[in-house]
DNA sequence: TTTCTATTTGGCTAAAATGCCAAATAGCCA
DNA sequence: TGGCTATTTGGCATTTTAGCCAAATAGAAA
């Protein structure tokens, strides 16, 4: 059992790792299907070392987990359903207070 | 209609306002019921400044709203339903990736 | 082995986030 | 009005992020 500091650390981890446009952007891609590095470089245009990093974030996060194969590294989603998740975040977006009751 | 990089930043823009151990429990106190900032100022023991600065940071991320009253401001959840969302949160970091779906 | 491709790591700079204090605002009550 | 209480804002120091380049690693193929 952890005490409520210590949950909303944890909580707060895994939402910082989400809370980046290129993060997001990855776990999309992800989530239709498994990717290698650079693969998603080559869709972002960023340097490859940035993308590393950014899926270095997620991996910590446990959003992600990789797979070796080869000389390439291949990501994937641990939790396929995170996308259910947006549609949420959509709703605070678009602002009325009712259209959060449809998503969750 | 958005492009899909608005989309990703602006779904970042909430996911980082809300990434955050101070602001998370915010939103917790917030579900429970409305509260003015020197009540979560005392509950959370940091200076107030710093509490109205992270309540700015919800407002404007559009999941609290304000009401002033007196010389008081309350401030209360504009999608109530927020904290349903925490539940995968709480997946991940426990991590098996089947226990996600039950949250979603 | 040498070379080439894929990926990660280290180093660095610029920008953003945190949190404190002090000062400015706003509304209440004597 | 004058003094309180509640809240926000400005300024500042410290820490964390983001992204690039260059160097280190790992595996594949010549």
């Amino acid at each position: 059992m952890k005490n409520r500091k210590a949950h909303l650390e944890a909580r707060a981890r895994v939402l910082k790792a989400m809370a980046h446009p290129t993060r997001l952007f990855i776990i999309e891609e992800l989530d239709k299907q498994e990717r290698c590095v650079c693969d998603l470089t080559s869709m972002i245009g960023v340097d490859v070392s940035t993308v590393s990093k950014h899926l270095s974030v997620l991996k910590q996060a446990g959003l992600v987990q990789d797979d070796k194969r080869g000389n390439q590294v291949f990501y994937s989603l641990r939790a396929p359903c995170i996308l259910n998740f947006f549609g949420f975040v959509e709703g605070v977006l678009e602002n009325g207070t009712k259209e959060h009751a449809a998503y969750l």
